[in-house]
DNA sequence: AAAAAACAGTTGCATTTTGCAAATAATTTG
DNA sequence: CAAATTATTTGCAAAATGCAACTGTTTTTT
């Protein structure tokens, strides 16, 4: 078998192209991270600026002044928790979900037309491994230690 | 089918980590982008800076001034080509290597500790997996247009 | 073969991003 | 209740980024 790391450089590589690609949406200019911050917010609903640092495994002062600029852009709402009243809890705005589908709809289509290279039983194969290979990842201990648990 | 562009994120968000935290070797500090940058020179043999920031999707100006630092580090070596004098050539010196080797092996024990938690079977399915992505998204029209085309 | 166009690579900025240390404010612990 | 902890924000200084402009070299055009 051949160099294993090799092959996965080669796709993250490829993945995080597209990701870049993807983010220029509607006039607005969104960079990779703000692009990151979108999705995870939205994935993990409600999160606290600490819990989506720890999501996106982000020095958290870097983020709170991502998340600053992301409010000022009208795409996060920063909501004070009532039952502590340290935390923020972070949400997309209308736009913000705008936004965000459409990054999503966008890099789904380059998915799609990815996939439409093979047949629908190697799709499934990938899509298949793919997960597997994300719960083995987050089983293991040594690597991805502060990523978030769960899949 | 799940969510196809979280398993990418996901495992893209995974793997990036791990090269994250693989880059510190040795008492030598390498950034990310470095990181990549060994690794690229290493398998592309002898590239101009030009090739090199292509296959990187790098914007030249940037690449020009890291590998200045690499040079300065003592990592990579730059030769002018005689055929045509506005080309560089780099190349990694013996300390280049070693330190490329050693992200390397670091990298790839973390994902053999990941594999093993699967059989051999699922291994190679997910390895034979990702080669297949690999071809499909070089294939692709659309998506990581400037990524360096064989495999 | 001279002038023009194209190319490889490097700098000059000016902007943005980053992260550590320190500050602030709120909560929990002993 | 004082001390320790936690969540978040700022100060600051270093690093990274990318466009525009520059140098030097090769190629094209005519």
């Amino acid at each position: 078998m051949e160099n294993i790391r090799g092959l996965f450089q080669t796709m993250t590589k490829r993945f995080g192209l597209l990701n870049k690609n993807c983010c220029s949406v509607g006039g607005m200019e969104i960079s990779l991270v703000q692009s990151h911050i979108l999705y995870e917010i939205d994935r993990l609903k409600q999160p606290s600026v600490q819990q989506l640092a720890d999501a996106l495994a982000m020095d958290i002062t870097t983020l709170s002044r991502q998340i600053q600029k992301l409010v000022q852009m009208g795409l996060v709402k920063k909501t004070p928790y009532p039952e502590d009243r340290r935390i923020f809890i972070l949400s997309l705005t209308t736009e913000g979900t705008y936004i965000a589908a459409k990054i999503d709809a966008e890099i789904n289509e380059y998915l799609t037309e990815v996939f439409s290279h093979m047949s629908e039983f190697e799709k499934e194969t990938v899509l298949r491994s793919i997960q597997l290979l994300n719960d083995c990842m987050a089983k293991s201990s040594v690597c991805c230690k502060p990523m978030y648990g769960g899949k």
